[in-house]
DNA sequence: ATAGTTAACTTAACAGTGTTAACCTTATCA
DNA sequence: TGATAAGGTTAACACTGTTAAGTTAACTAT
């Protein structure tokens, strides 16, 4: 039979913390307040994780996991490769506005402030851009655009999907314009960025 | 005649906490740190500021203006509408990629985490697009590509190059990739974005 | 010249932070 | 039964931003 302490402790910190940081937010995450919400000391959380950081990366494993099942979910279901890439930006874009907090710790979180923020953990991360390179290379194959390296475009692509991600959710759109309209125009001139390659800049 | 205390002890701390950031980082500025580089006790520092936000908003000020300067400059030496285009967008990533510290300050720090972040501030930054708009308002004009909205199309441009120079400034770039290669084939694909709107997607 | 005021700074303290060392139980197993 | 180890604790260190109160020097008005 399952009781609650079957739950062990080491998964309660990080549900806990998971709760704190969609509540209250990153500034005010401390050791002390999780270990509180779990009725333990601090000093407990250091039995089971060997910092903050290691924590936080425990809780990124997860999240890196999640975005990239609905990134795939978006490519497998639709038809044509105009739309695989177009319901993969959607859907990169709406798991990012989802779970903002998981994101921010996933994508903004620097190395230097982080400092045990190990190199496997960035190539998990970066193993998600194959999923769109992926779709740029059939594109090339059906000759609906061209690309001389689908990778490096799939990186480029990627960057230009966290900006707007970013512009969001560190609020410095303009309360006047519409956070649906910009998406629009912005994943519009994302996607043309690759089709007719043929006119020169 | 000019004597070194004539440099007012508020502008030594902004100073001294902008070299501190420059070497050490956001995460390692404290108030004492910045004042013991003064040589004077960190609640000196409040007879200036009225807090370490507040501190900081008065760098960001500058920095604005810094990069406000860069871009109008690029605009104004570039001949053709296209050419603007393109050397307002690598003024943009430059200016963010030779001063990451300040870009991250004006366009990283998260308002919640910042409760006294004034919208006054905001406004400020946006105020920046205008001068993107006003170079895609004037490639409509000159027929060289189709914008319904040109703030709009500013804001969605402005947002990927922000996503580019982030990407790079928080190290989510492969090594394997070169980064001269990456804002090369960005640049193109943003740029891309606003000719030939005519093939519907 | 002297008293009053203000500016510029300091000391001491509070409440909070991440983290470590040392200690105390309780259960397991030879 | 006695050793070992797991799973927790308390106390402490060195830091953080910030506030209240005290000091000292300079300026100003009578």
């Amino acid at each position: 039979m399952l009781t609650l302490s079957d739950m062990s402790l080491r998964e309660e910190i990080l549900d806990a913390t998971k709760d704190l940081l969609l509540e209250y937010g990153f500034s005010k995450l401390s050791m002390r307040k999780i270990a509180g919400r779990v009725n333990v000391t601090a000093t407990s959380i250091y039995l089971y994780f060997k910092n903050k950081d290691d924590l936080l990366l425990a809780l990124i494993e997860e999240s890196i996991e999640n975005l990239k099942k609905a990134l795939s979910d978006a490519a497998g279901e639709s038809k044509g490769v105009m739309q695989q890439l177009r319901s993969v930006s959607m859907a990169y874009i709406n798991y990012a506005l989802e779970h903002p907090r998981e994101y921010e710790i996933i994508f903004m979180v620097r190395p230097e402030e982080m400092p045990t923020y190990p190199k496997e953990k960035f190539r998990q991360i970066r193993s998600g851009y194959t999923l769109l390179a992926e779709v740029l290379e059939k594109g090339k194959e059906e000759q609906q655009f061209e690309t001389d390296d689908s990778l490096l475009a799939a990186y480029a692509m990627w960057s230009q999907l966290h900006g707007v991600v970013s512009v969001i959710i560190n609020k410095r759109l303009d309360a006047k314009v519409s956070t649906e309209e910009f998406i629009g125009q912005a994943v519009d001139q994302i996607i043309q960025g690759f089709i007719s390659k043929k006119i020169p800049a």
